[in-house]
DNA sequence: CGCAAGATTGGC
DNA sequence: CCAATCTTGCGT
């Protein structure tokens, strides 16, 4: 029987955190009551303030505000205008840390994950062990991954650009 | 108050 | 290779 990730999961160190969600099953429950579970394929962390590539590093905004929050949240932010970004806030309160989910099932891709999961500002700061929309399931499931850098952040610089903090499950 | 750019995707 | 589309953050 699958259980909800409890609070303390997310509460530790981001770069342990996000691989460990690989395999997981986000859980979505739609307005119409129908239910939809995915595995987690693939992930990426944001290390905090001190990451050139994480939104945190310029410091407590009002886009950022939730990621200086405890772990366990939902961070959701839109971005070119047309996909919503799903991170979950990671860490102690302070740490300003999240995982972002690039895939999820079948699905590859941030913004095909958002859009899949019909996301929109209403999931910001979502708490993901009290939510009846979306949460995360506990899994037994054993996997393999590979760590490899991240994509889209060449602005960040080194050494943050080689950092392996792309987590993709291997089939 | 205006403007440039973004943790992307898909179409030409 | 570039447009779509809009919020945020920073400069004027």
């Amino acid at each position: 029987m699958n259980h909800r990730l409890p609070h303390t999961f997310f509460q530790r160190e981001v770069t342990d955190v996000a691989p460990e969600l690989l395999g997981k099953i986000l859980v979505r429950q739609f307005d119409d009551g129908s239910v939809q579970k995915f595995v987690i394929t693939e992930v990426e962390a944001y290390r905090g303030r001190d990451d050139k590539a994480c939104h945190a590093n310029k410091g407590l905004t009002t886009r950022t505000e939730v990621m200086f929050r405890e772990g366990g949240l939902v961070y959701v932010y839109l971005i070119y205008g047309m996909y919503w970004m799903l991170n979950i806030v990671t860490g102690e309160k302070g740490d300003a840390s999240a995982v972002l989910i690039r895939g999820i099932g079948d699905i590859s891709g941030p913004g095909r994950v958002g859009k899949a999961l019909q996301l929109d500002k209403s999931f910001y700061g979502e708490d993901l062990f009290s939510s009846d929309r979306i949460w995360i399931e506990n899994s037994e499931q054993k996997i393999t991954f590979k760590a490899v850098p991240r994509v889209g952040i060449d602005y960040a610089g080194e050494p943050w650009i080689g950092k392996p903090w792309r987590f993709i499950v291997k089939k």
